[in-house]
RNA sequence: GCCCCCAUCGACCAGCGGCCUAGGUCGCCACCCUUUCAAGGUGGAAACACGGGUUCGAAUCCCGUUGGGGGCACCA
């Protein structure tokens, strides 16, 4: 049998990072066995899906590195890939269905369930349904159809247990006393959510569904709808789902949540792709494998059953190995959008020599910014920094004196500013921190930065000249 | 309330009955390197939730407790 597996986002938003980890271990399976990557997109629910979200949904699928084999836009022989063009095939099923008796019409107005859920509550007995139209008398049953009553499908559970072997969690079973008879059709015709899937994996020919664990209540449900269509019952992984610090499931308030977040704060598709694979499942030593590593250790089975904490530090400590393996090429490629972006109109040879530099110190993209302004852009010295850095008494003649021996070198290149400024210091008896911090503060406005005498080759001789003696004005 | 799931350093992962004096990675601390910041190097602190079993032997198997998570819609 050939394995096919599916990610089915609901595009109401932007894709979550939890969610998006549970498609990648899809991906990594199906990769892994050589079986078929699936993209439906679940966008039944008319009130919350949007064009946007849809475009901005397959466009970070695709960033990200999970390309699909069959789905939106790629085709293939088991289509339609979008839930609502299968609206006719969710309904035939329920007809069936009820047409076998094993589902039946259910007369009670959403206002009287939602009354009698809350009488319920209040009354700290079980909120589910109690079976009534199930019970229904031929001539309740006349009367109703009679004052044209509207009625919904319900599936009728059958005695005995749903059991099942999950990938991850192992043995799980659930009494089917526990499941009330569910609406699969709505009042208009329409399927609901597990009516809708079971048709389409069957449809599609699902082998393995890895979904987010907070669908395990639900699996007993397809697993019935399932067995009352005579489908193959496909195999069940669920995946914990993503926590932040506080152990609660990862949302806004812990920061990024969308993998478009992850990209427009600097990460690299790679590393968060690497990252993420590993945030419950992992090998015992390696931390940084590339995409073809992943795929070949990668095991469902070895996903844990517990829930894994997001660590943004991590992730960026993750980010900058990966920049750290860059070419000068792809660094000066992916950096130029973030200067762009900033009003920063970088020279694409310097920003090629600036690359190695850079490499070696930044964890995301965006830091690239603050790196490269004083190469590319005026400087300006504030006073809370001036104050602290270019206050010392030796400064102005420290100034004075490399101001004058730089015009003096004949090629303007990094070992010679190196030689002027250690013989400034020397001269000076000056440790090196002393002479180098407020000559660096004076030249690119910041204590912190790329290495000094590289930064001052590339900022050029007359700009450098420019800068000592503005340094200098502030000193007096 | 009921049902289901989970439980190793702060975090991620290794461990699948003896190799565990519990290992690696991030983070943290210290030191080294050093022109700032990083990077890199060396070392360190840091965990088997608790209580019962089973066994010659348990982080590993079983039961319970506690704690956490998820689900109980004419949403997906």
């Amino acid at each position: 049998m050939t394995v096919r597996l599916r990610a089915a986002p609901a595009p109401s938003g932007e894709l979550h990072v939890g969610n998006v980890r549970t498609f990648l271990f899809n991906w990594l399976h199906a990769r892994h066995i050589g079986g078929t990557f699936i993209l439906r997109i679940e966008d039944t629910d008319k009130k919350r899906f949007t064009e946007a979200a849809y475009e901005s949904a397959l466009r970070d699928l695709r960033w990200l590195g999970l390309d699909w084999d069959e789905g939106p836009k790629t085709g293939g022989e088991y289509g339609p890939y979008h839930q609502s063009e299968r609206a006719e095939l969710h309904r035939q099923a329920g007809l069936r269905l009820l047409a076998e008796g094993k589902a039946y019409r259910c007369y009670c107005t959403p206002e009287e369930l939602e009354e009698r859920r809350k009488q319920a509550m209040a009354a700290k007995k079980k909120p589910g349904y109690d079976g009534r139209c199930s019970r229904l008398s031929k001539e309740e049953m006349a009367s109703f159809e009679a004052e044209g009553r509207p009625w919904a499908a319900r599936f009728r559970v059958p005695e005995g247990k749903s059991t099942w072997t999950d990938l991850v969690l192992g043995d799980v079973n659930f009494d089917n006393q526990e499941v009330d008879d569910f609406i699969i059709m709505r009042s208009d015709g329409t399927a609901l959510y597990h009516l809708g899937v079971v048709v389409d994996d069957a449809g599609m020919k699902i082998s393995h569904v890895i979904r987010g664990d907070d669908h395990v209540t639900n699996t007993p449900k397809q697993i019935m709808l399932h067995e009352a269509l005579g489908n193959i019952v496909p195999e069940f992984a669920h995946v914990p789902q993503v926590f932040g610090p506080d152990h609660k499931r990862y949302s806004k308030r812990h920061g990024a949540t969308s993998i478009a977040d992850f990209r427009e704060m600097g990460f690299l598709a790679e590393a968060l792709f690497n990252y993420l694979a590993l945030l419950g499942w992992g090998t015992a030593d390696d931390t940084i494998l590339s995409k073809s590593e992943l795929i070949e250790k990668f095991s469902v089975e070895d996903v844990h059953a517990s829930p894994a904490v997001l660590d943004p530090k991590k992730l960026e400590w993750m980010n900058g190995a990966y920049i750290r393996k860059l070419s000068d090429a792809r660094v000066t490629e992916l950096v130029e959008p973030w200067l762009t972006k900033n009003g920063i109109s970088a020279d694409r040879e310097v920003l090629l020599a600036v690359a190695p530099l850079l490499r070696e110190r930044i964890k995301r993209l965006d830091e690239a910014v603050t790196y490269c302004a004083p190469i590319f852009r005026d400087i300006q010295i504030d006073q809370a920094t001036a104050e602290k850095w270019l206050a010392a008494q030796h400064v102005p003649e420290l100034l004075d004196r490399v101001a004058a021996g730089l015009p003096d070198l004949g090629n303007w290149e990094r070992d010679g500013i190196e030689y002027v400024l250690r013989g400034a210091q020397e001269k000076m008896g000056l440790n090196p921190r002393k002479a180098f911090q407020p000559l660096f503060v004076a030249i690119t406005g910041s204590p912190v930065g790329l290495p000094i005498f590289d930064a001052i080759a590339l900022i050029g001789r007359e700009r450098t000249l420019e800068r000592l003696a503005h340094a200098r004005s502030l000193t007096s």
